[in-house]
DNA sequence: CTGGATCCACACCGATACTG
DNA sequence: CAGTATCGGTGTGGATCCAG
């Protein structure tokens, strides 16, 4: 994965972002590309925490709910999401700054894909843990 | 859900393996670990080969099936997912030798959910691209 | 409080050559 | 046919310091 995943995100060229008339093999998959983007190591977590939480929610109590995040992929993250059109940020200008992040709608539809993704995971992972134990233990 | 957040798989040492005074994250989330496979550039495409296929499928056949990918990262990904319980892989000890892969049941359960990622990306990602062009052309 | 800038370790993946 | 071995480029993400 994760990819480091995936790609166009990871090995492709990145200033092209359609595919010219040469390619066939469509680098432009858009199941490849979302799966490059959740692929990243926050992203999903932050859009479940944005959309469990259903109102703004601000930088350092996204950290808080996103334990052992730095502050530099907050930030990134959050920009790529932003730019994605999947979140919203609203900054206030008091002093100090206080930012405010959203889920856009069209953000709050991506979380019941996840949902359905992370009930697999929670009811599946365990068996493929086990199973790689397994090779490790008796390996053919 | 995602919030285990860390897991020493991408960035973390591997060969040091004590883990450092700071690290006291949840062990692993399942959401993470799954969409860490799931990120990687050619597995979701392999799993729906397999799953459209829906029987078994040599080699040569997937590389066909799979337009770009190197032998090098066809194998590996294969092996992933077999180490995983998800395909299985069967050679018949002709000469030259045949091999055949093909999705366990579990890895039969991946599809479902593959499909619901995939109906979004579909639906969705023509909108997220519309919305970083926009940036692109009008920046602030 | 909310970032940006920089440095760097490491993991992913492509290209190529070799093997049984 | 179906792999493995190896090299090297590139991108991701953590740590740390700086700034408005």
């Amino acid at each position: 994965m994760v990819t480091g995943g995936n790609q166009i995100h990871k090995t492709a060229p990145r200033g092209n972002a359609r595919a010219r008339r040469g390619d066939l093999f469509t680098p432009a998959c858009p199941t490849r590309k979302l799966l490059d983007r959740l692929g990243g190591k926050w992203t999903s977590m932050l859009v479940k925490v944005l959309g469990d939480a259903g109102t703004e929610v601000r930088f350092a109590e996204l950290q808080r709910r996103a334990p052992g995040i730095s502050r530099k992929m907050l930030a990134q993250t959050l920009r790529d999401l932003e730019a994605d059109g999947l979140v919203t940020r609203r900054v206030e200008p008091t002093v100090p700054p206080a930012v405010h992040y959203a889920l856009t709608p069209l953000g709050t539809t991506l979380v019941g894909p996840l949902d359905t993704l992370r009930d697999w995971a929670e009811t599946h992972m365990g068996t493929i843990d086990d199973h790689r134990q397994r090779l490790v233990r008796s390996p053919a």
